[in-house]
DNA sequence: ATACTATGTCGTATATTTGCGTCATACTTC
DNA sequence: GAAGTATGACGCAAATATACGACATAGTAT
């Protein structure tokens, strides 16, 4: 991903696709579910409640810290893992403004040869 | 990604997953962004207007393809790509139903210990 | 202090992605 | 038909991602 030519897309373009690739993974999508269904901040549980090790659950759960999409304060023994829901809320605007552009009007312009 | 235990996740998530990673990458973001903006379909022209060789551009184009997020009709000599608006405006609201549902309240209980 | 528990980090094997050169295909034009 | 052009398919090297066991760390509890 980190390739040369990587450099010459928008800012804009870089940021949609990091979170894009965030959320590329289905543990990852299930993991953003389960602390919204979960109205508490869990720990340890979430690894327990996936078909994965606490490893790689772990690991996981750092991809999205590392893009602030959740966070993590350790209480005690456990740490609680929280939803950035204000980072949410921003990056499902970026989303949606992404695809309003991208469907605002069918592409094909009316007389165009093809499509 | 295709591991064993990837099975174990709702199709829901998966399918999420799946158009995530389509987006995934800025070089398909700028594609859609492309063939949204000229309001004809192109070909190879998208290969020269992205920094990357034709042969990479073609990949992420048969990526895009493969979910049929794009479509490409043959028109002679070139191949013309048009978004698939209707998918892209279905996948839109996946996304919007998903950070809905994680930005509905804020996740942690008013009297939670933690956060 | 000692034993126990919850997490993160590291190392590593395997799988997938990415980028691109080269070749094959197919249509156009002369 | 021969030459030229636009694309896709194939193959390969380098980069990443994925999963997980083993170890390190830090707080709890007795």
């Amino acid at each position: 991903m980190t390739y040369a030519k990587t450099t010459a897309f928008t800012e804009e373009q870089q940021q949609l696709a990091r979170v894009a690739k965030a959320l590329a993974h289905p543990a990852r999508v299930a993991i953003i579910q389960l602390l919204a269904s979960k109205r508490t901040c869990i720990s340890g549980d979430i690894a327990a409640e996936l078909p994965l090790s606490r490893t790689t659950v772990s690991q996981h759960l750092q991809e999205l810290k590392a893009l602030d999409l959740i966070r993590g304060e350790i209480d005690g023994l456990t740490v609680c893992y929280c939803l950035n829901t204000e980072l949410l809320r921003h990056v499902h605007q970026q989303f949606t403004a992404f695809f309003v552009e991208s469907t605002a009007a069918d592409t094909c312009a009316p007389g165009s040869a093809c499509c």
